[in-house]
DNA sequence: AGTGGCAACGGGAAAAAGCCTATTATTTGT
DNA sequence: ACAAATAATAGGCTTTTTCCCGTTGCCACT
């Protein structure tokens, strides 16, 4: 019997139950895979790699409590390039993907795939570096096709600020401009000038836009989950 | 050794790979339990279950696409008293626990606990018939305590109908009351009294208002995930 | 035939949201 | 120190939303 070498590997995901259950896959698809450690999240992740222990790859969530996947992986390949992520996420979405993407993620899987996909996967990544498959090439190729990058390109250029963000939140409540203005301690004009910046960023028309925009991209923190 | 009782289960949830690692964890917990069947999510299981072998308890998960948990549980009661139901679900919500308990489950799981905890709930349901944790029971008392009952009392009396429906749905778009008139080819008059009557029962104020109620509820199907 | 409920519609008005075009501080770069 | 950029603010105006009250036509019940 061959010796193969161990690959070492890293769970980020909040759902402790989820992750158990992956551990429990990930043994029964071959032996050479190592758990390292389990995070809940990106917050906790930064609190227990260990440099002088990296995983060779990471299985990340993206919707997480305190530090979500997409921060978490930018806050990767800048400390430790060297670390292959694989989303496992349950978000099907093309606009997720595609940003995961750009943020330099090495595969992309959703929760419903069979286990069988998992252990092809983590191989991939760990032989060629990567696994994508036609599923998100087809997510991506549509994304390119139907150009959803001037949005994305126009947040590039101008980020929304803290205030805007704040604004934001409050915006998605039945509270009115003016009391929203008496929150932030604004003259009710200033908070129409985020508005109208607002909508000029992320391109919508109408105050319900705002709220779906910051639904979507999980800005508000009523207890979702 | 014993020869203790097989326990049959079935797990409905629409991520095959947490389905998956949860059957992993359950056959390390114990060999008694059996895996009847998995399903997708409500109409899926409707299509496997099999009135001459039902399972004893059905692990269930709240959000799922085409039918949900709730309304899987209340075809269960309806059809199927006898079997136990145990919701496994990210969602801490109190709103959906309340819900959930009302219609009669018989524990309520977060997906972030240990799997050990997965083995007594297990346990519990299939010997005492009810797992109740002090998370779920403080949930419930909070809930009382806070009467939100109100709200959901209004609805089972005025229960909004399919034309109330289909404006709410309307109404969590970009589109000016005008616009959801000309849509549904009523005048902005009768859209005006949706409106107003959704208000009431829904206790919102806004528009905004009803966004909210109607992404809470999932009545959005926007591609969530 | 009369009564009551109800969904669809309309008039009218106040409040809020949305849209311009400026003006005044406050930073910021050089 | 000075120009440029940016944040906060204002005035004034249109459109949309929100609200209150009244009317009409339809259906069910007795």
């Amino acid at each position: 019997m061959l010796n193969q070498p161990t690959v070492n590997l890293a769970l980020v995901d909040d759902h402790k139950l989820f992750r158990k259950g992956l551990i429990s896959l990930i043994e029964l698809v071959s032996t050479k895979y190592h758990i390292l450690f389990e995070a809940d999240n990106g917050v906790d992740l930064q609190q227990k790699i260990d440099p002088k222990k990296l995983p060779d790859i990471i299985l990340m969530d993206v919707n997480m409590p305190k530090m979500d996947g997409f921060a978490s992986v930018e806050w990767l390949t800048e400390k430790y390039p060297s670390i292959k992520v694989l989303v496992v996420s349950m978000v099907e979405k093309e606009e997720t993907i595609v940003k995961m993407l750009k943020l330099g993620v090495k595969g992309y899987l959703c929760k419903d795939v069979e286990p069988k996909e998992l252990g092809e996967a983590l191989e991939a990544v760990n032989n060629k570096g990567y696994y994508y498959t036609d599923f998100i090439t087809g997510k991506l190729v549509h994304s390119l096709q139907n150009g959803n990058a001037e949005k994305q390109k126009e947040l590039e250029i101008n980020p929304i600020n803290n205030q805007e963000k704040q604004f934001l939140e409050l915006a998605c409540s039945e509270l009115t401009y003016a009391e929203i203005a008496d929150k932030m301690c604004l003259s009710p004009k200033t908070i129409d000038g985020y508005r109208n910046s607002l909508f000029e960023k992320l391109k919508v028309k109408s105050r319900v836009g705002l709220v779906l925009f910051a639904i979507k991209n999980r800005m508000v923190n009523w207890d979702y989950v």
